[in-house]
DNA sequence: CCAGCCAATTGAAAGCTTTCAAACTATGAA
DNA sequence: TTCATAGTTTGAAAGCTTTCAATTGGCTGG
């Protein structure tokens, strides 16, 4: 690979002219300039992003810590950010945490050995993050927090209308006349989940309604848990008659549940999720959710990070992009007769779904 | 951030002596080896990979260049490389294409200049990479090619076995007694799709079961292109009884296509996808996917690369992973009755698909 | 016509590591 | 005791860029 020398002396220039055409570090006359770009043109130079940074003390590289690319919310995330990062000239140094803080830890040590100009986090369970940002922040580099933000953290940030959005599905069960509302939460111990829940329970409280507190489940942020919450929830009396799960994931588990228990959604029981994953339009029936605009948290926090770089020192920005909720199958006005006894329903249900079965055989 | 001068200088031993414990690249009696050790412990030292790739010409980095992270089938693939990649104290630099071949050959260029370990790529439509990886090869950096091949391609390679998987999928729909069989495949100049078509075709002469060419539409891999191809077979005389569909989102593209139709699959039409997608499971009905090992295909990608990186010089090799047919609702036995007249079959079923529709309001 | 100044250009240093040849030490043999 | 040798340790160079202080050249105003 040619190197900055030979252009030099290709153009017959010194090193450091080279330097100042290249980064338009001080006025250089065309005829110089001119010569040096061809002599770059004429070796297909690029400059060692290496030297580059270990000179400045900074690269162009823009760490992306997320849970796991295959949970099927975080891709567009990592998308809109790879999107912004590389239209600048940036890349992206991918890592998983699995949601584990050790691994994340790990990650964000070996990273800053990379000197990047900054990173992207969307944080593990329990994560460590406010710490290791300062340290990173002291380097120079930024720190952008994307959908949920650890404990006491005060940096930049980029979330969903967490609150609003849940608040908005659980008014959607509450117009729809239902007053038995369960909800099934991710690990309360994640921001945007305490969000989704303080939503729900606005929305409820703004309605005169009271649940018990059996009717607040809370799981892990997937299906098995979904299923197994759900089918804790559809064997309590009263039987709730909506549930608001605080993912798609849960969602998926809940419809399941529901199928298998005799059940049917949403005649028996109506479903709203959050995320709005692809998969929601595919499933029978139809999944509820909130939208969650992904790709956007992905670019904006990419922005606001590039923002950072080239010299932003403002106090810290809290962007909340707002979410939609999409009302598909999953959601039915409750009817008076259908609900009030479990026993019955079931079997009742169980008759209606082995004529639907006739016909979809679903699952 | 501390550097290895002050390592030295706080163990009391010179720079080379340093390097030499950190990398074990000369004999270092004990106590010179545990003082610096307890420099190093103290100060808390990394070591910085720019200075050191710029002096190794050489980095612990891995370029990863794929279509696109948010195509539900690569994050499983990225996944397994990173895993594997983080466990040897590499990091993936993760790259999109859109299968945009200029784009790809931007991100080839520009990745050299970090001087990566190696590259795993899924090439983009088109692609250059075979030129491309040359020069990288020259530099020392390894390259593997995962899921399809570029055109002339004779380096490393893990890919899937499409063209059995296709074969079996084939099988299926014959020994289920299907004859008016199809296929709507991905772009054919991509190596995969090409080897799933001659499984298809193979499996088909083996039963003597000729079909017109008609029979074998090409289009994009996705949900449209699979539903506006499914509906212009479904419109042909005589209808086809089964339809084989290149992945599972043309597939997915079918069963609206069907259910359009006022069709019912797999009563009217066998579906068979490939890939086996998440989402496969949760359609109705739930599709009969041939499973692609997408982590595996990342793990052994970059299992083959470190393999590369730490000396391994021998002829090219081609890993190819077995598949499996994922056998679930969308494929059933052929019914004589159901298919011979194609307009009062179709009226009739767009009867029973108010009814449907009554229920499930689906699509 | 010259001093002084500004702009363009230069060369060297610095950033941090690895590696190589050279210097040094200790040990065993003569 | 001394020499040779193997094994340790050292210091400097190299890898490529950016940046800064210094130099050069040309121009302006007196």
């Amino acid at each position: 690979m040619p190197n900055m020398k030979q252009i030099a002396r290709m153009a017959n220039v010194s090193l450091g002219t080279v330097s100042h055409v290249l980064n338009d570090s001080a006025g250089v006359r065309e005829p110089l300039r001119k010569r040096v770009m061809e002599a770059v043109e004429a070796l297909g130079y690029q400059p060692s992003q290496l030297a580059r940074g270990l000179r400045r003390d900074k690269t162009d590289m823009i760490g992306m810590i997320i849970p796991d690319v295959t949970n099927p919310f975080f891709p567009a995330v990592v998308r809109g950010a790879e999107d912004v990062a590389f239209s600048s000239g940036y890349r992206l140094i991918l890592c998983n945490t699995d949601n584990d803080h050790a691994k994340e830890l790990a990650h964000l040590k070996a990273l800053r050995t990379y000197l990047p100009a900054g990173l992207i986090v969307i944080p593990s369970d329990f994560s460590d993050l406010t710490v290791q940002a300062e340290s990173y922040r002291k380097a120079g580099a930024a720190v952008v927090c994307v959908d949920r933000l650890p404990r006491n953290w005060t940096g930049d940030s980029v979330t969903a209308a967490n609150e609003k959005g849940a608040h908005r599905a659980t008014r959607l069960l509450i117009e729809m006349r239902h007053r038995q509302i369960a909800t099934i939460t991710g690990p309360l111990h994640l921001t945007n989940v305490e969000d989704r829940l303080n939503g729900f329970r606005r929305a409820l409280r703004e309605s005169k309604i009271t649940i018990t507190p059996d009717y607040v489940q809370e799981t892990s942020f997937d299906k098995q848990g979904g299923y197994s919450k759900a089918l804790v929830l559809l064997r309590m009396l009263p039987r709730p008659t909506a549930i608001f799960a605080s993912n798609d994931l849960i969602a998926l588990g809940v419809l399941l549940a529901i199928r298998e228990l005799g059940l049917k959604c949403p005649e028996d029981v109506s479903v709203v999720g959050f995320d709005n994953l692809d998969f929601g339009e595919m499933t029978s029936p139809s999944l509820s959710s909130v939208h969650q605009p992904g790709y956007q948290l992905g670019t904006t926090a990419a922005r606001m990070l590039l923002d950072r770089v080239s010299g932003d020192t403002g106090p810290a920005k809290h962007s909340v992009l707002q979410t939609e909720l999409k009302i598909r199958e999953s959601v039915a006005a409750f009817a008076e007769a259908s609900t009030q006894d479990s026993k019955q329903t079931s079997s009742r249900a169980d008759g209606n779904r082995k004529s639907i079965k006739a016909t979809k055989r679903q699952q």
